[in-house]
Formats: C-alpha cells, sequence, structure tokens
DNA sequence: CAAAATTAAGGGAACGATCCCAAAATCACA
DNA sequence: TGTGATTTTGGGATCGTTCCCTTAATTTTG
C-alpha cells in the first residue's frame, strides 16, 4: 500500500541512502555484490522510483504537450500513437489539449502547459490567426516547441515536420485531370498557415499548367469543420459555379462537400469526383471512399517526438525541418487508378 | 528564463519563506499588508509555484490517466472533453492511453500509469476478456478507478458511469418495428461487457415481445472496427439470412456494415435501415445519416471526472454509479420519425 | 503598567531522490 | 607492517514548498 523509498531499503540493508542510490545510476563506486542485494531487495519489497522526487531534482517534468485543434477526426490521434510510441518508453508523459480550432482557446492551453510545467510541447496550430507572441513567449521560457502538419510561416525558428505538400497536392490535382475532369474546385486551407499555401500553390500551378485555372473554383471554407466543407459545396451549387471535381485541403472538408452533394442527388465520381489531402481513415469509411494524399502520421508524431527529445537534451541543438513523404491513394471517389 | 521560487521572493521582500507561503495559502496568521505586498512581488516577478514540488510534498502527482480502446473514432476524444473541462481547472493533468482494443496493453498502459504515478484512473474497457485482477491491483495501491461505457460485470466494487442501455436498445429496435422491419439484426458487442448484455435483452426483449426474435439474426462480431462491421455484413449476405435492418452495438460497426451494403448496392434505408448505439459525431458524417442512440458523451466524461475526484478526496467514499439518459436521434437511415 | 493573550513572523524538518565530499575499508607493495 | 593508493561507503546539501514549532511583536486586560 504505501509507497516503498530509498529509504526504506536503506534501513532495511543497513546501508547509507548513497549507497542505496549508486545501486541504481550506474554508479561504479559500488560493490559488485552490494549492488545485487540492493537490487534484489528493492525487487522484493516492490521498490519503483518516485518520478515526482526526480522531477523536482532535476527542475524536468518529464511531460511532453501535445497541442491539436481537435481530437474528433482520427488525424490527430493517429499521430499521437507515434508520439506516445517514442515517448512512454522513455518515461515521458503525453499531455493532450485541444484547440477546437479556437487561437484563443490554443493559447489558453499553451499558458495552462507552461503551468503544468512540461519540457516541450509539439503542436498542430488551429486554423486562425496565429499566436505568433505566444509561441515565441514559450520558447523564452525555455521550452522547445515541434510544429507537425500546419506549419507556421517561416518568420518562427521552430523544429518542423512537415510533407511534400506542393508536389503531392499537384500530382492529386493532376490525377483528376487525368480522369478527364476540366473544372476542379479547391477547398483551400488557412492563409495563415503555410502548407495552406502550398497546397493551393501546387493546385494553382498544375492547373496554369494545364490552361484549366479559374479563380472561382479556389473557395475558402468558413473554418475547419464538416459543416464548412458542406456550406462551401452549397455555395457553389446555389451560385451556380459548374465543377466537376473538389480537391480538399482535408478529409473533413471533403467529406462535409460530400455529403452535401450526395444528399443533392449528385452521383460520385461520375459527377462530381473527389480528392483531399490528410490520410485518416476517414477516408474509408465513406462511401464511395476518397482517394486522398496520405500522409505518414504515425512516422510523423515519431519524428516530432524524436526532434522534441533532442531539444529537451540540447536546447542548443540547431533547430530541423523535416520533410517527409506522402503518399497519393486512389479510391473510388476518383474512379480507381490514373491512366 | 529561470524560474522564481518563494526563495528569490523571499530575498526580494526580505520575508521568511514561511511569511511568503501563507500569503499563497490560505493562512489567517498573516498580516493582511504583508498578504497584499507578498502578492504584488509575486505578480510583479512573475512567480508561479512549481507543481512538482506540491507533488513530491504531498504524494500526489496530480495526474489523471484516461484509458481508451482506441482515440480514432470521436467517441473518446468527446468523453475527453469532459474530462478535460472538470479536470483542467482544477490543475490536473490527464494522461492518455491508448490500448487499440488490445488486453495486453491494457494491461501494460494500466501498469505504466501506477509507475507515473496518477491519483486517479478514468478507463473505458477494451473488448477483450476484462483485466479483473490487474484493476484489483491498482485499487489496492490506492489508485480510484472510475468506468464508463463499457463496464466492467458486477463483481468490481469501482465507480461507474454508464447510460439506461437496455431500454434504450429496446426504444430503438422498436423504433425499427415501427418503420415496418421484421428482420432486424443485432451486431452485438461482447459478452465481457456489462451493457453489451444489457443492450442485447433490450434488443432480445422487445423482440420477443413482437414475436420477431430470431437466434440467427444475433451475431458477434469479431472486433470493434469498421472492418468487423463489414465482415459481420457480409457473412449474413453470404450466409442467405434475409434482414430488413440492423441494429448495432456502436456506431463503427454499423457504418462498417453499411458501407458494404452500399457497396453491394443495396439502398439505405429502402433495403435495409440502419442504427446503432453510440452517439458520436461519426453518424452525421455518413450518408445516409445514420440513426442512434446517442450518449451524452461530455457529460459522461464530466461525471467520470467527477467521480474520479470525489474518490481522490476521500478514498473510502462509496462507489457509486451514475446513470445519465440516452437520448433516440432518428436520422435518414430509418426513414426518418417513427409513426 | 505589568502580565496575559493574541497576532505576526521566522527557523527548520519533511517529501524522495541524487551527488559532492569526506571517511572508512581494503588492497598493493616495499 | 606501515604507508600510500584505491575502492567502497556514509553524511548531508539540494530541489521548492508546506507546516509545525518557536520567538518576537503587538494588543488586551486587570
Amino acid at each position: 500500500m504505501k509507497r516503498i523509498t530509498i529509504k526504506d531499503l536503506s534501513k532495511y540493508l543497513a546501508l547509507s541512502t548513497s549507497t542505496i542510490s549508486r545501486a541504481f545510476v550506474d554508479d561504479k563506486h559500488i560493490h559488485p555484490d552490494t549492488k545485487r542485494t540492493v537490487l534484489e531487495a528493492a525487487q522484493k519489497l516492490g521498490y519503483r522510483p518516485n518520478p515526482m522526487a526526480l522531477s523536482l531534482k532535476y527542475g524536468k517534468s518529464k511531460n511532453i504537450g501535445f497541442v491539436v485543434p481537435e481530437m474528433t477526426t482520427p488525424f490527430s490521434s493517429t499521430v499521437l500513437r507515434g508520439v506516445q510510441n517514442i515517448l512512454y518508453p522513455l518515461g515521458y508523459r503525453v499531455i493532450i489539449m485541444q484547440s477546437e480550432e479556437d487561437p484563443e482557446i490554443e493559447r489558453k492551453n499553451l499558458l495552462l502547459l507552461e503551468e503544468f510545467n512540461v519540457d516541450g510541447i509539439i503542436i498542430n496550430l488551429c486554423h486562425e490567426t496565429y499566436n505568433q507572441a505566444n509561441y515565441q513567449h514559450v520558447m523564452q521560457r525555455g521550452i522547445p516547441m515541434v510544429f507537425f502538419d500546419r506549419i507556421p510561416p517561416n518568420a518562427l525558428d521552430v523544429s518542423k515536420v512537415l510533407v511534400n505538400d506542393a508536389i503531392k497536392a499537384s500530382l492529386m490535382v493532376e490525377h483528376l485531370i487525368s480522369i478527364g475532369r476540366k473544372r476542379i474546385v479547391h477547398l483551400r486551407g488557412p492563409a495563415s498557415i503555410r502548407n495552406a499555401e502550398e497546397r493551393v500553390s501546387g493546385y494553382r500551378r498544375i492547373l496554369t499548367k494545364y490552361g484549366l485555372f479559374d479563380p472561382a473554383l479556389l473557395v475558402e471554407p468558413k473554418g475547419m469543420l464538416f459543416q464548412h466543407g458542406r456550406d462551401a459545396a452549397k455555395e457553389l451549387v446555389e451560385k451556380g459555379i459548374a465543377f466537376d471535381s473538389i480537391f480538399a485541403f482535408t478529409d473533413t472538408l471533403a467529406i462535409g462537400a460530400m455529403n452535401y452533394l450526395l444528399e443533392k442527388g449528385y452521383r460520385i465520381p461520375e459527377q462530381v469526383a473527389l480528392a483531399s489531402f490528410s490520410g485518416t481513415e476517414m477516408a474509408t469509411i465513406v462511401h464511395p471512399p476518397l482517394s486522398n494524399v496520405q500522409q505518414p502520421l504515425v512516422e510523423m508524431g515519431e519524428t516530432a517526438a524524436t526532434l522534441v527529445m533532442e531539444k529537451i537534451k540540447d536546447p542548443d541543438v540547431a533547430s530541423k525541418s523535416v520533410t517527409l513523404d506522402a503518399k497519393l491513394i486512389y479510391r473510388a471517389s476518383t474512379l480507381g487508378m490514373p491512366v
């Protein structure tokens, strides 16, 4: 019931706490026999080092903050799994904060994490105006930050994990062209997020190349939720803008749009083909399943966790940007493989 | 940069650390003027109490473990929001563990949480044989546990948050009957989970009442994932068992089944109506949207958090079972409102 | 106005571990 | 067998806070 401490072992074995401690850290100033005795006694009495004492001693909480816009889609939770894969075996705990796509909540979450004394933060920005001042404040406090997926503009010197957004976006758009689509809508992401811009530029470049670009087809939803994807599709339809396919910033937006279209009786993919950028399980649970650019989400989390650990071990290590490779997955929403 | 401690304030104000401390806790043995001075200085220098020191002092980590089968569907993340609503303002941190529907991982997660020194655990069981011995071990260590949603059999004396499963299940099945269905499949949950049994009994009771019960329609999927729902539907079809509707243990199973049926060209709800028990956002993002028994997920999390806090404050308080009320939501997958 | 009662402030142990420094035990070797 | 070198152990400060126990200052009271 009561926790066994080093002092208990010390009494039990009639040895000083220093000696007991030496048995656990790899200290050469201890007799091998003594070490064995201590380890056995520890085993027998069920000794476990007290993480709170170590936290206090070393000034490290061994907590890492994980800030995401939401956890209701599988995106963040899949990345989280990667993060946990790396951090749990190292004895680090992960504390999750959902900013619900609201920069104000995101700000509060960062403050709370600071309060909680986290040793590092892994963050995916929420979609609106970003909290540059806050990020800087956190980092000045000596808490390393690693960004993934939604990356801030270049100004900030931080480690980042991203994918080759522009290229893959353009390839996916090219795929739509290859299946004969000419009026390709892009439901874009917010301008405050760098990779939203990258995906837009990939989209624009390839359409311009084929002479198909039409600014009326580049639309910015009011937010990142299903409802917003839905609203965007509705607006297109009601404005009478013709389109034969949609490439969306996220699975969520794509599915929102898809649902509206299905309700209105559009046939998918015959009348409107759909593709998105994300790579969550959601793409496979809707009907028809969605073609998308699949990001290596678990790997993304693992990379982010590794980067944050690097910064924790050596705060002066240079910031890194790791670019992972995303894969194009063709599903029924775009009629199978491209020619 | 460097953390301000009580000692810094002590030097700055030429007061003992005791006095400084008294200004923060509500101690009457301090002159109001002194208190004001201290508080002002704290504000000015940016003093924040060190949670790690408090943890050590009080033997409480202020960490709560949250163990769930998975986070890739919105179920757990919505409950999590409720948990966070209650716990974050109290200065508690939430550590999430995904057991991936695997009892072995669940076991390891519990050990890890014990290692992490959590003050309490909120848990939703994974679907397979449950780790009774482990739950008991954790509780013997003095860590209170609160179960929600998937509840263990009665043997365990723990606090629980559940919904009125049997009744709502029977009402939903009755709804299917009211829209003229006679061959109602139930994709049931695992026998090791009490509310799976409850839902089955609600299903069976109402069908028996109407003389519609057929054991061939009560099927147990091989797991809890989309794929398993899908497989179950496939098997029914391939075995040539006639059915005109499905009532599933979770949204996930229902959607898995639905996708298979849609692919095979079944019209939903005309040929097969679908309903489930869960209440996640997923039900609304598929087409047609799914009728389901909607559990108050956020409230569930809030209740679980409140119960665990009660046990933390007073370990001897009696275990409680709180039953929340679930709502039936009728959507297009069952053709609108019942008559 | 002195003694008693009250109020305010300070000193230092405690929580559990590590680690520096000193002390003791062992060993090597002349 | 004694001296110095080496190995092994112990003592105690430290991290930041609270809280018990004194001590000092102030107020009340006869």
